[in-house]
Order: C-alpha cells, then sequence, then structure tokens
RNA sequence: GCCCUGGUGGUGGAAUUGGUAGACACGCGGGACUUAAAAUCCCGUGGACAGCAAUGUCCGUGCGGGUUCAAGUCCCGCCUGGGGCACCA
C-alpha cells in the first residue's frame, strides 16, 4: 500500500482527540512555554490557505516544545464579536450569535483537518457572556483608575477623590485630558454632578466630548487605527470628522512606558518602528508669548527652540480658542469666513490639499518674549487644534511648512542657523552654528536647544516639554454586536453597573439598525434600563444604560490572560496566571502593528498596575508571517465583443481583463474553456482565439479574495495531498515572515518527499524496517539534519528545515538505509512538521503510546565529522581546485601539503608566491 | 519628505555571517520501465567561449566606486520593490 494520507490523518486526528493529547497543566514541574496565534475572526468565507500559515508555524513550535520536555500552552479562539456579523444581519434580521456560530463550526472542521495541536478545552469567544463580563470588569476598573504620574502607575479613582477633597489639585500629578487647577474649597463645594465632570477628566475610561471620525455609511465612529486615509479600514467608505460625546480609554497614559517597553521584547524591527512612529515622540518645549493689548498668552509647542529668535509670525488654529478674542474689528469678517471655510473640509480634503497654503490675518500682534519686538499673528489650517496646544510661532527659515506660509503672504524671513540658503527654501536641518540669536549666538543645534529651554524655564516663559502624537482610543461603537458598556446613567451620571450584576448581556432588539433619532442599536431594545438592586429592568423601570458598545479590540487586548484559566469564575486565576506568566511566543500579521497590539500592550500594562498581570509585557517574542497572495488569473476579452484571446496573442487586440476562477486553470496556466463557459451564463457563448491549439491565462499576485476568484481552500489540498504534504508545502513556500504568491504547482515536490520518506519504512505492505546497527553514512545523513532542524526552531526557518529532510531522505533511499537506529529519531524529528505521518510511522515501529511527548532526538557533532576536509585551494582568491586533507592536520602541514601538489606548481608557473593563507577547515589561498 | 525592509537563474528560494554563489524544490530538456498512461527512477539545466571528449577559460548576486589575499555578505554614492508615519510644529 502506497502513502495513504487519507486513513492516517483521519486515524491520529480521532486519536489526539480521544485521548486529550494536547491538553495542558496548570500545575506542572516541567518548565512551561506558550505558543500563541491571533485568534480569528470566523467570517463567512472560512478560511483560505494564507489563513494556516501562522497557524502552522506556531504548531510546528508547540509540538517540537513538547518533544524538548516543556508543558506547553497552545490554545486557539475566535475574536467573534464585530462589524460583518452585524452587517450580514441588518441584511437578513439573522441574529449575529446565530451566524456567528455558524462560522464558527465550519473554522473549526477546517482547522481540524490540518491537524493542530491545540488545546481546545481552553477555547474562549469573545463574543460568549462568560467571556465578556471579564471585558466589561475590566472597563469597570479602567473607570475607576486614574494615573498617578508620580509613581508612574493606575491607581484607585477613590484615592484620587481623597486628595481632591484633602488638598486640591496641588501635589496631585496625573494623566488628565485638560490641566485643571482648583483648591480642597473649591472641591468640596462642587456638586456630585460637578466632581464627576471633573473626575471624568482623570479617569482612565471616560466620557469626553471629543473629535472623532464619524463614518456615515456604518453608522459609527471608528479609532484611528481604524481610518485609512480618510477611509473606512472595512468597507472603505469615507470619514469626516465630528464632535461627539463619547467613552474614551486614556491610553496615552501610557505612552511613555509603551515607547520604553519596545526596548525589551523581542519583535522584529519594522514594527517596533511602526509603533514608535504611532506614539511619536517628540521632544521640544512649551513657550507664551504675550499679545499686544491683551492679558491671554498664546502658547506654542516647538521641537526647536533653538530658532525662536527666527521667529517671525504666529499661527493659530482655525478651531483654536483664542481666535475670535484676539481678532481686529476691521479682520473679524474674513477671519469668520476663514473659520467657516476650514470647518467645511473634511480631513480628507485637508490632506489632499496639502499644496494649496491658506490663511487669514487677524490683525493681533505678539510680542516676541526675548526681542519685544511684535510680530502678527494669522490663522492657518495647517496648524492642527488637536496637537501641541493648537499654535505655533512661525520659524519659516528653519520649517519647509512655515516657510511656504511665509512666501504666500509675504513675511519676513530670518536665518538663524548657519548652512542653508533660505532664499530658495527652508533650511531644516537639525546641525550648525546658530547666528542672529543673542543669547544663543555660537552655538550648535543641540547644545542651543538645551540653553534656550534653560532660559525659557529662567525666565517663566515655559518649560521643557514631551508631546506625543498618540491620541486617547474612542471606545464607544455605535453598533449592537459588542460588549455592552456597563454603565448606567443617574441623573447623566455615569454610574458602574454592579460587579454582581456581570455579565449586562447583550439585550434582544427588534432590528440591528440605529433607532430613527439616530440612536445606537441598543436603544431599541424593550429592556434595557437598571435598577442598582434589580439589575436591568424593562423601560421605564430604572435608570438609562449606555447604549453604545465596546469596539472590536476589547475583547482581544486580554484574551491571551483567559486562556490561562480559561474557566476562572473570576478575571484570571492568580496561581496560573503565576505559572504561565506570559506568552513566550506570538504569531500573527503585522497589520495588527497599531491596533491590537498596541491597545494589548496598554491594558497589559494596566492590569500589571493592579497586579493582575505578573509581567509588564504581554508579549515576549513575537513574529509576523507573511500573507499569502493570491495568484489571480486573467483572461484578456476583445473590447466590444465576447471574444476572449489568448495571453500571448493579447497585444494583436484591443482588450479588457476579467479575473477568471483559479480552479479553472491547471499549472501550465492553460484554461479549462468548457469549464469557464459555463462559469458565469454570459459567457456560454463567448469564442476564443487559441495559441498553439490552448488557450492561456496572464497571471496577477493580489490579495487572496473572493472578488479575485484567487481564493484555494485548504481542505481541497487536504483532501488531495493531505494535511501534512499542505504543512510542510507552506512552510516550504519560502521564509515564514516574507509575504509570497500561492503556486500549487509546486506542492508535487512536498509531497513526493513524504511519499519517498515513507518508503523508507514500508513498501509493499510490510515493514522495512531492521536492526542492523547504522554506518557512518547513514548516521551522517541523520545528523546533519537533526542539527539543521535543532537549529532552525530557533530562526523560524523552516523552509531549509525541510529542504534538509529532503536532502536527507534522499540520501536514504540512495543507501537503501531502512534501519531503526536511523528511522526512529527520523520519525520523532519529522513530528512537528507532518504530525499524522510521524505518529503513524512511531505506530509501525512497534510503540503503543504516541510520538508527542517523545525526547527529540539530540545531534551528536561526532556523526558529522569528516575523515578529510575537502579544501578548495584559490590562487588569488579565484578558486581553481580541491585538496583532500586529513581532518585534524595543522595549518601547517596543510600549506605543506598544498604546495607539494602537482596542480599546485601547475597554477604558480615556476613563480614563488607572496603569501599563502590557510583558513583551517575552510579554504587554501595561495596569492601569486 | 522622514523611518524601517528587501533586490541572487525561467520560478520559489539557499549560502555556517567575509571563505567553493545558485543548496532544496518547481519548471524545462533527455533517457529507463510500460502496449499506453499514471507512478517511479536516472542524467542535464546561470551565461558566454574553446574542445570529439574528459575538461578548461572568462563573465555573473539592482547600478557605480572602495576596503580585502578573498565581497551576495563590510564601507561610500545612486536606482528600485514593499511597509510605516506625515501640514505632528
Amino acid at each position: 500500500m502506497e502513502y495513504n494520507f487519507k486513513d492516517i490523518e483521519a486515524r491520529w486526528q480521532k486519536y489526539w482527540q480521544q485521548n486529550n493529547t494536547f491538553k495542558a497543566e496548570d500545575r506542572s514541574t516541567k518548565p512551561k512555554y506558550y505558543v500563541l496565534d491571533m485568534f480569528p475572526y470566523p467570517s463567512g468565507a472560512g478560511l483560505h490557505v494564507g489563513h494556516p500559515l501562522g497557524y502552522i508555524a506556531s504548531d510546528i513550535i508547540a509540538r517540537y516544545k513538547r518533544h524538548r520536555g516543556f508543558n506547553v500552552l497552545h490554545p486557539m479562539g475566535y475574536d467573534s464579536f464585530g462589524l460583518p456579523a452585524e452587517q450580514y444581519a441588518i441584511q437578513t434580521g439573522q441574529h449575529p450569535a446565530l451566524t456567528t456560530k455558524k462560522n464558527i463550526q465550519r473554522y473549526r472542521r477546517q482547522l481540524d483537518k490540518i491537524g493542530f495541536s491545540f488545546d481546545w478545552d481552553r477555547e474562549v469567544r469573545t463574543s460568549s457572556p462568560d467571556f465578556y463580563r471579564f471585558t466589561q470588569e475590566i472597563f469597570l476598573r479602567l473607570f475607576n483608575t486614574w494615573f498617578n504620574k508620580k509613581t508612574g502607575k493606575a491607581e484607585p479613582i477613590a484615592d484620587l477623590i481623597a486628595a481632591f477633597s484633602f488638598s486640591g489639585t496641588e501635589g496631585v500629578e496625573a494623566a488628565a485630558s485638560e490641566d485643571l487647577h482648583f483648591t480642597a474649597e473649591d472641591w468640596n463645594m462642587y456638586s456630585e454632578e460637578a466632581q464627576e465632570k471633573i473626575l471624568q477628566n482623570y479617569r482612565l475610561a471616560y466620557r469626553a466630548e471629543s473629535t472623532v471620525n464619524w463614518c456615515p455609511a456604518l453608522g459609527t465612529v471608528l479609532a484611528n487605527d481604524e481610518v485609512k486615509d480618510g477611509l473606512s479600514e472595512r468597507g472603505g467608505h469615507p470619514v469626516v470628522q465630528k464632535k461627539m460625546m463619547q467613552w474614551s480609554m486614556r491610553i496615552t497614559a501610557y505612552a511613555q512606558q509603551l515607547l520604553d517597553g519596545l526596548e525589551e521584547v523581542d519583535w522584529n524591527e519594522s514594527l517596533k518602528e511602526t509603533q514608535r512612529n504611532w506614539i511619536g515622540r517628540s521632544e521640544g518645549a512649551r513657550v507664551e508669548f504675550s499679545l499686544q493689548g491683551h492679558t491671554e498668552k498664546i502658547e506654542v509647542f516647538t521641537t526647536r527652540p533653538d530658532t525662536i529668535f527666527g521667529a517671525s509670525f504666529m499661527v493659530l488654529a482655525p478651531e483654536h480658542p483664542l481666535v475670535d478674542g484676539i481678532t481686529v474689528p476691521e479682520y473679524a469678517g474674513a477671519v469668520k469666513k476663514y473659520k467657516e471655510q476650514a470647518a467645511r473640509k473634511t480631513e480628507r480634503d485637508r490632506m489632499a490639499d496639502v499644496k494649496t497654503i491658506s490663511g487669514q490675518f487677524t490683525g493681533a500682534y505678539a510680542i516676541h518674549p526675548f526681542t519685544q519686538k511684535s510680530i502678527p499673528v494669522w490663522v492657518g489650517d495647517y496648524v492642527l487644534a488637536s496637537y501641541g496646544t493648537g499654535a505655533v510661532m512661525a520659524v519659516p527659515a528653519h520649517d519647509s511648512r512655515d516657510y511656504a506660509f511665509a512666501r504666500q503672504f509675504e513675511l519676513p524671513v530670518l536665518p538663524v542657523v548657519e548652512g542653508g540658503d533660505v532664499s530658495k527654501e527652508a533650511f531644516e536641518a537639525k546641525e550648525g552654528t546658530v547666528v542672529n540669536s543673542d543669547f544663543l549666538n555660537g552655538l550648535q543645534v543641540g547644545e542651543a536647544i538645551h540653553k534656550a529651554i534653560a532660559q525659557i524655564e529662567e525666565m517663566g516663559l515655559g518649560e521643557g516639554k514631551i508631546n506625543y502624537r498618540l491620541r486617547d482610543a474612542v471606545f464607544g461603537r455605535q453598533r449592537y454586536w459588542g460588549e455592552p458598556i456597563p454603565i448606567y446613567y443617574k441623573e447623566g451620571i455615569p454610574m458602574p453597573v454592579k460587579a454582581e450584576h456581570l455579565p449586562l448581556s447583550l439585550p434582544e432588539v427588534d432590528a440591528y439598525l440605529p433607532t430613527e433619532e439616530g440612536e445606537p442599536p441598543l436603544a431599541r431594545a424593550a429592556a434595557w434600563e437598571y435598577d442598582p438592586e434589580k439589575g436591568v429592568v424593562a423601560k421605564g423601570e430604572g435608570y438609562p444604560l449606555e447604549t453604545t458598545t465596546m469596539p472590536g479590540w476589547a475583547g482581544s487586548s486580554w484574551y491571551y490572560l483567559r486562556y490561562m484559566s480559561p474557566q476562572a469564575g473570576k478575571l484570571v486565576d492568580e496561581e496560573a496566571v503565576r505559572y504561565w506568566q506570559e506568552v513566550d511566543l506570538y504569531v500573527g500579521g503585522s497589520e495588527h502593528a497599531t491596533g491590537h497590539l498596541l491597545y494589548s500592550r496598554f491594558w497589559h500594562k494596566f492590569l500589571h498596575d493592579l497586579e493582575i498581570a505578573p509581567t509588564t509585557e504581554p508579549f515576549r517574542k513575537l513574529i509576523n508571517q507573511g500573507m499569502i497572495l493570491g495568484n489571480s488569473a486573467v483572461v484578456y476579452r476583445v473590447e466590444g465583443k465576447n471574444t476572449f484571446v489568448s495571453y500571448g496573442l493579447r497585444k494583436q487586440y484591443k482588450t479588457t481583463k476579467i479575473h477568471a476562477d483559479v480552479a479553472l486553470v491547471n499549472s501550465s496556466d492553460e484554461l479549462d474553456v468548457e469549464g469557464f463557459k459555463a462559469w458565469r451564463d454570459d459567457l456560454g457563448n463567448a469564442e476564443f482565439i487559441l495559441e498553439d491549439g490552448k488557450f492561456k491565462v496572464g497571471r496577477e499576485v493580489e490579495k487572496m479574495s473572493k472578488r479575485w476568484y484567487n481564493v484555494v481552500n485548504p481542505d481541497d489540498i487536504c483532501a488531495q495531498y493531505g494535511a501534512d504534504t499542505l504543512r510542510m508545502y507552506e512552510m516550504f513556500l519560502g521564509p515564514l515572515e516574507q509575504s509570497k504568491p500561492w503556486n500549487t504547482a509546486g506542492i508535487s515536490g512536498v509531497h513526493g518527499f513524504l511519499r519517498k520518506l515513507y518508503r523508507l519504512y514500508v513498501q509493499n505492505d510490510s515493514l522495512l524496517v531492521n536492526e542492523e546497527k547504522a554506518d557512518k553514512k547513514e548516521l551522517k545523513a541523520l545528523h546533519t539534519l537533526l542539527k539543521k532542524v535543532t537549529e532552525d526552531m530557533n530562526t523560524f526557518s523552516f523552509n531549509t528545515s525541510i529542504s534538509a529532510f529532503m536532502i536527507c531522505v534522499n540520501e536514504l533511499t540512495e543507501l537503501r538505509c531502512s534501519k531503526r537506529e536511523i528511522l526512529e529519531p527520523l520519525a520523532i524529528c519529522l513530528s512537528p512538521f507532518a504530525p499524522h505521518l510521524a505518529e503513524e510511522l512511531w505506530h509501525k515501529l512497534g510503540h503503543a503510546t504516541g510520538i508527542s511527548r517523545v525526547d527529540f532526538p539530540a545531534y551528536n557533532e561526532a556523526h558529522l565529522e569528516e575523515d578529510a576536509f575537502v579544501y578548495p585551494v584559490a590562487f588569488n582568491g579565484k578558486m581553481r581546485f580541491k585538496q583532500e586533507l586529513p581532518r585534524n592536520a595543522s595549518k601547517e602541514s596543510v600549506e605543506k601539503e598544498v604546495m607539494q601538489n602537482e596542480k599546485t606548481k601547475h597554477y604558480l608557473e615556476g613563480k614563488t608566491p607572496k603569501k599563502v593563507i590557510v583558513v583551517p577547515g575552510k579554504i587554501v589561498n595561495i596569492v601569486v
């Protein structure tokens, strides 16, 4: 019997399930290893071959670590709240819970076929009330916490209230939306409502009027990372800026820690860089400029305080609160008009419009703090209200945007750093000698920045300051299919739902759309009010409950902790968490760099402050698997006709491209014409212009998507070649972290390898394995493989491991080696990659128990050694011939042997070499 | 514009980190077995030139320089694919 993967795979998948083979222990004397995949959103389309790529890699590591004696936690679950299920519900009226359940079942079936070693007892689903009650608990903990800058930690809001009633804001250093000042008397006199309003300024989960990304098509707000180029990431709908009362997360409190934490994790550089860019730390100074005839001052933030003497005008954002107050009557009309015009522009317009410079003079003047000269104050939309202070001191000589503005409105340009020619463009380099700057003259830019800040602080004009680009994350979504926010409103004051009433379950609604008044879907629920004694009650019987739900990233920000104790009746079981600590290896796509991976670090640091999470970072090592791209097939239709032309002849016609289903194309790019005709109604009577009797398609590499008909389903591959072939082929395709197109053509090589390997053990239904002693060559073949695989486990270079397997098996086949001494370790080594086949072989070798926890065979360097080294002999660095020499020969004797060789003499042509270089074990180079 | 990454045969990709470039696989060409096909096995396969031949010589890792006995690998200057940030002061 040939290698019958169908039987083998079905048998061992059943065996693993029945024996609970991959159950992880929460208490163990073994060392632990936690290897995690980013859990999927169970979409209706099911899995394509790109999805399992990362899961296969993590499964290889998980299985390998088990062989190495680790207690491995390798769980899987579903990120099952989300927009697609909800939109499907809107269209069909089906409850999203139902479609989600169906999709999960399909995912599970597909995953099971590939033979992963997940501990399914630990499965989590973010949309399950058993899970989201704890997501809600974390929300309440965030609500009840403020960030103390002095300790660098989250602390109970009660402590802050105590501090306020004792000494007001004096001595309090808190992360806050606004810098507030009041005394203890003030605080104690405030109404409860006023006090709560102030507390919202400090809570880590808080409500605030903020400018949000509103997507009218989706009817909801979006976080910054969910917006790409002014369009929603899901669906690509336009997004506009809108002011709304919103729940937010004070992630900015942790900006510095999120930045610093990147130093201690083992992630790739580009991902760290993406997060650094997103956090966007910039060092500089806050400086106040007085205004002529006003007591208010304009505050600016600058990273170049050294250029302050070059400040020749100031620009306020159109939304800046001082604009109206300082504008002189004769400019009032023009300023008003300008502000309106700016307000009409969406974020997208502004971005598309970077080159048009617009602005308006206010008629007001500020006073330069050092020269006392008056400088004009303008309004301009290139200054953003949301960053820094919403105002800038313009130094046109050394900032290109200020420069463009100055040129447009003919404002003075004063160079203060040597090295540029400001007649053409701004000189922005952070180097050179400062000039025309009084006490800064002669200093280098770096020194001047420090001195300027020192002087600004001494004169009480401001201070050194660090700004971050990172914004607080909008947390409320006007949607149905998400975690309800456990808050009710008592006389308008947000109050936490009591712990005993969690989970606050999603109510039934009659439709999944917003109400006619524009309220979120939850406002439709018949029972969506709250009584602190009874819990959720019907309309009119309690206080109104919050109607927005949490965003998609809420559940995924802590699910990795839940896997440690998935059945615990509390957030986490302390003992389990103490044992598992953190995720040792996290595998997932880099598209989550500024979303999930940042938010979960934020929550983790918060939970660490509460002493729930033992570590400061959640994911020790992170690997981004590349995307598997689709290899689309395109056919060329002659314009205006229902005639298609083969790829090679397309240039002779005027054609348009049409995607064809890749299932209709064979590996030589030939189209199944009859299948294509039957594929779509309009193609039934299509004509085809062939080349050499065949119709060829063009190929294009694109994202794998239903839309391009280029989706390859792993089920089909499993049916045709088996899961082990699929697993190995996906790894063989190329480096894990690289994106690459799927190409089914190459799969035969890997499949052939597995059959060849099988034939080492079994032929004609009988076991070939014998008990003879292995010889040197056979041991070398095996140990070369063991060494390569062992080393590749650290670098995730599974593609080269598989090459090593092929070399080893080719060699053993050639040697006709079927010795147990070789084949037993070979089966274990294969187990992480092709687990079904490895189990089968292990069983055939006579072992009654499974292979999964058998010790991984160690390689022995002694078996890799050769009796003789083959030294390449080079002349002037060019290789000419090779010479075999004893392994333990000294440098000198190698040199002597080589110099006496006939060929050497031939190449030397009687000349004496200038130099002879012997690199032991590598090369001999003779320089003539 | 700034930052991070890559660029190697017809294709996917190797190369012990400065030491025989192109491992392994696909594809292609040739052969064996077979009535035939499938399957399997063997040989060849970067380019150019010379030779009946074994073989030999030269050129070759995006481009141009440099360091070195020796460069895909290190340094300088460009070109180019992918990703991130972006009127962020």
